[in-house]
DNA sequence: CATCCGTGGAG
DNA sequence: TCTCCAAGGAT
């Protein structure tokens, strides 16, 4: 049983993390037991696929801005984006603020506190579902993330690669997962994942469960989990197409609600190109005469590499009907820190030395 | 089951 | 410079 050399180790070595109930508020509060799920929730959706480090200011500016579910429902999606731009992943904020609504107008305020009705929630999926499960609710719920399944894959020395192994170490994962504590257990699980046995070099002399790891008796444990091997990343070119005018800013708009970038404000741009080289947008030339900067602006997404040149223009009338004519708006620098501008269009703006 | 969906940091 | 990857979910 990992848990009986775990939760002991975990008392001594907790993270102490802004979501947690910290050493202090236990003492002074011995009967409130789990966190608060609204912001077990806000934690888990922010840290889906996302760093500690990254997500702590994030996290912090929510909670100040939006204490309760109640108003984070009250906002504006647009408001949201903006607070969530940067940290990547925007369906997450969009369903972020479609739970919110989904509890606060239809739920009474008060969060589901079963894995399975936690699971219907918009953005919460088999994991966020347990994890919210066993740590705001004391659940025994069987928590599987990416820390998990290394821990296990080493601990059980599991050879078959990922994701083909996955249901298999749902099955270890299960038995392993303890009746009682079963959220410190969980977060136990990451924190170890997290800070010793890590992807790259894990710190197997350190660890908590280190005499009973198959993987650390057969010295494998850093080749452990197996994965299969990545595809490619294609490259995709663009124009990106900025217009400014002294007096109104710099012409920006809303993208599609769906897909890359869903929501999230932009440069226009033209047509992003996966085979040769860019193309110009015979809709925006035709609205002035544009000058190509020098350079280009690199941007990796997850699964394409973006190159945009950027071309840019001075406007000084008929500012309203090109704004028309390109669907967006003028916005002045000092708005920009109040937009959902994501980094590959600070990119871009840095890049026309306009940020 | 495979693909789409961001970003910043580590090595 | 480049690869890997971090508390995944939706389709």
């Amino acid at each position: 049983m990992i848990a009986e050399e775990l939760l002991p180790w975990y008392d001594r070595h907790a993270r102490e993390l802004p979501w947690r109930l910290s050493p202090r508020q236990k003492r002074a509060n011995p009967e409130i037991l789990f966190a608060d799920p609204y912001r077990v929730w806000l934690s888990e959706i922010m840290l889906q696929q996302t760093t500690v480090a990254t997500v702590k200011g994030y996290y912090e500016k929510f909670l100040t801005s939006w204490p309760t579910v109640q108003d984070l429902a009250k906002e504006e999606l647009d408001s949201v984006l903006s607070a969530w731009a940067g940290l990547g992943y925007y369906a997450r904020a969009r369903n972020l603020h479609k739970c919110a609504k989904v509890i606060a107008e239809e739920l009474g305020g008060v969060f589901p506190d079963t894995e399975e009705a936690l699971l219907k929630l918009p953005g919460v999926g088999p994991y966020t579902a347990a994890a919210i499960a066993a740590i705001a609710f004391g659940r025994s719920a069987v928590v599987v993330d990416g820390n998990v399944e290394r821990v296990i894959a080493r601990y059980y020395a599991l050879e078959d690669p990922l994701p083909g192994v996955k249901s298999e170490m749902k099955k270890f994962a299960q038995k392993e997962t303890p009746i009682d504590r079963a959220g410190d257990y969980a977060q136990a699980m990451m924190d170890l994942g997290a800070t010793i046995c890590t992807p790259r070099s894990p710190g197997c002399v350190i660890c908590p469960i280190q005499v009973v790891c198959l993987a650390r008796k057969s010295g494998i444990a850093e080749a452990l989990p197996k994965k299969a091997p990545k595809k490619e990343k294609p490259t995709r070119r663009a124009y990106a197409y900025l217009l400014l005018s002294e007096k109104r800013g710099a012409l920006l708009r809303r993208r599609p609600e769906k897909g890359l970038l869903g929501g999230m404000t932009e440069v226009p741009t033209g047509n992003w190109i996966e085979q040769g080289d860019a193309e110009r947008n015979p809709e925006f030339e035709q609205l002035a005469q544009w000058a190509k900067l020098d350079g280009i602006v690199k941007h990796t997404f997850t699964h394409f590499h973006f190159e945009i040149t950027v071309l840019t223009t001075k406007l000084s009338q008929d500012l309203d009907v090109v704004a028309e004519a390109v669907q967006g708006k003028w916005a002045h620098k000092s708005e920009f820190a109040g937009l959902a501008l994501p980094t590959v269009m600070k990119k871009i703006l840095r890049h026309a030395d306009y940020m």
